[in-house]
RNA sequence: UCCUGGAUAGCUCAGUCGGUAGAGCAAGCGGCUGUUAACCGCUUGGUCGCAGGUUCGAGUCCUGCUCCAGGAGCCA
């Protein structure tokens, strides 16, 4: 088929001059010049940026409809594209027709006015909001990371595994679950004990919305050998933070015959990778990001291609946390967990790019995460990156039977996970993967400080909107 | 969930000692201009988050609630 071109089309110079050219989309704004004609901002979020309209007073509907347009109505505009006699643009569409799609209904109660606002605001009208400057350029942003995380696995061999949504593992290791049920909340069913029968819900069983993709993943590690999960997530924890939602996306590559050093430097070649595509194919909305949210943006993006990330055991890291003089507000003890302050002064003032710390104490991580020798440590690593912290936590994997089902039999998941445990039972492999908060990768790669802007409609404790 | 701060015009905010509401932007009208965060003038626009209480009188003081933001915990 032949597609209509849009903005990004000319802008990109895909447009031939002097040529007819249609093109719709919204107004942005609108200013009038007593010589006798007017401009339109005509923006199609195709790209950053819109395209003037140049509308002269002769046109049939001047009066009636073009001197009546506001930010927010739709139009389809036909004409010629000229090379723009004023400054500021390369091209201007010349019109011939102007027709109106879709008023605004009240002008001065259109949320999105043609003036700042704050993000908190946009948060309110998350519908309209992607005709912002700023989220139109995140939509396109979380668009281009998404492909590239795509194209990266894909290059190197990685299937991509559609893991469920639905699970019945009650403890899979990461907080709490939303429930899944078709059972009557006003009249549960029970058994002789008094206990809700979960045998008469939908699934025959309790069910949850999964909190990881990660354990369905080992399953066809096991066979594909390369394979990773890019899907969405739910934590049903009460966090109000601008770090956490209760619905987000996360990528879990699992990798068959890896060590942690391999994921390690896997996730490091990845992370690479997709801000590499990033700064390639997002030139003008990185800039956008740059110039009004965060002034080192593209200087830290640079950095991560060009620099290899900092790395060091936990171990290390606790020595330099009490060598660094700082005062910190939660003790720093080996056996402890790194806090956030902790982390944030390992990335943020130690390394100063993204850190790699690798062989937690084995008591402090998840039961799946594999015994390194000394018998104290386990085969873990988080990558903790500037103004965000962890954003990427990973491990090699307890493939050995015996080991695994010595750290599952005081959590009470063998009954559960009696599946997960067959994958040690037949033809078991040394494998590794890691699981990445995407919204949190793209808060980092825009610049921006609250997660809830990262997602196109955020679900958080007290609300789901839209 | 905890701590701190907040809620006043469509949006962002000011509002003194408790005395009946103000600005900028937006919007509307007019002027000017190959304009582009336009500019100049005029105009419209308010259940001061909700519910109680104190007071002659509450945007202002007190209590409770709701919602929002930042930080913490949990985590990705």
């Amino acid at each position: 088929m032949r597609w209509q071109p849009q903005v990004v089309d000319v802008i990109m110079g895909k447009v031939a001059l002097d040529a007819p050219l249609t093109l719709a989309g919204w107004v942005r704004s609108r200013r009038d010049s007593k010589g006798g004609f007017s401009f339109v901002l005509l923006h199609d979020g195709s790209c950053f940026d819109g395209l003037q309209v140049v509308l002269d007073a002769s046109l049939a509907n001047y009066e009636t409809e073009i001197l009546k347009l506001s930010a927010g109505c739709s139009i389809r505009v036909s004409g010629v594209l000229l090379a723009s006699q004023g400054k500021g643009q390369a091209y201007e569409l010349k019109a011939d027709t102007l027709e109106v799609l879709g008023w605004v209904e009240d002008p001065e109660s259109y949320p999105i006015a043609k003036k700042r606002h704050t993000l908190e605001y946009l948060r309110s009208v998350a519908h309209l909001r992607p005709r912002t400057n700023t989220f139109g350029a995140m939509a396109r942003m979380r668009n281009s990371l998404s492909q590239a995380i795509h194209r990266y696995f894909d290059a190197h061999g990685f299937f991509w595994v559609n893991t469920p949504i639905i699970t019945a593992s009650d403890c899979e290791g990461a907080g709490e679950m939303f429930r899944v049920s078709t059972l009557d909340f006003l009249k549960l069913p029970r058994n002789a004990a008094g206990q809700v029968d979960f045998s008469q819900d939908f699934f025959g069983k309790e069910a949850f919305l999964t909190v990881s993709g990660q354990l369905n993943g080992e399953a066809f590690c096991t066979a594909l050998s390369r394979i990773y999960t890019f899907g969405p997530t739910f934590r049903a924890e009460n966090s109000n933070t601008s770090r956490h939602l209760a619905e987000f996306w996360m990528v879990e590559p699992e990798m068959a015959f890896a060590d942690l050093a391999t994921i390690a430097d896997v996730a490091e070649a990845f992370l690479q990778s997709v801000v590499s595509d990033l700064l390639n194919a997002r030139d003008a909305d990185i800039a956008f990001f740059t110039e009004h949210y965060d002034k080192q943006l593209r200087g830290r993006l640079e950095n991560v291609i060009h620099q290899p990330f900092a790395r060091m055991s936990y171990t290390e890291a606790v020595s330099i946390l009490q060598k660094s003089g700082k005062e910190f507000q939660f003790p720093v003890q080996w056996g402890l967990d790194l806090q956030s302050e902790h982390e944030r002064f390992l990335a943020e003032e130690y390394a100063k790019r993204p850190v790699i710390v690798m062989d937690y104490p084995e008591a402090i991580k998840a039961f799946y995460m594999r015994r390194n020798d000394d018998g104290k440590t386990c085969a873990a690593m988080d990558i903790l990156a500037p103004g965000i912290g962890e954003i990427i936590g990973g491990s090699q994997r307890e493939e050995r039977l015996a080991l695994l089902d010595e750290k599952m039999a005081p959590l009470g998941l063998a009954e559960n996970l009696g599946w997960y445990r067959d994958l040690r039972r037949y033809g078991t492999i040394p494998h590794a993967g890691f699981g990445l908060g995407f919204e949190r990768l793209l808060t980092y790669a825009t610049g921006m400080e609250n997660i809830r802007d990262a997602i196109p409609f955020p679900r958080v404790p007290g609300s789901a909107e839209f």
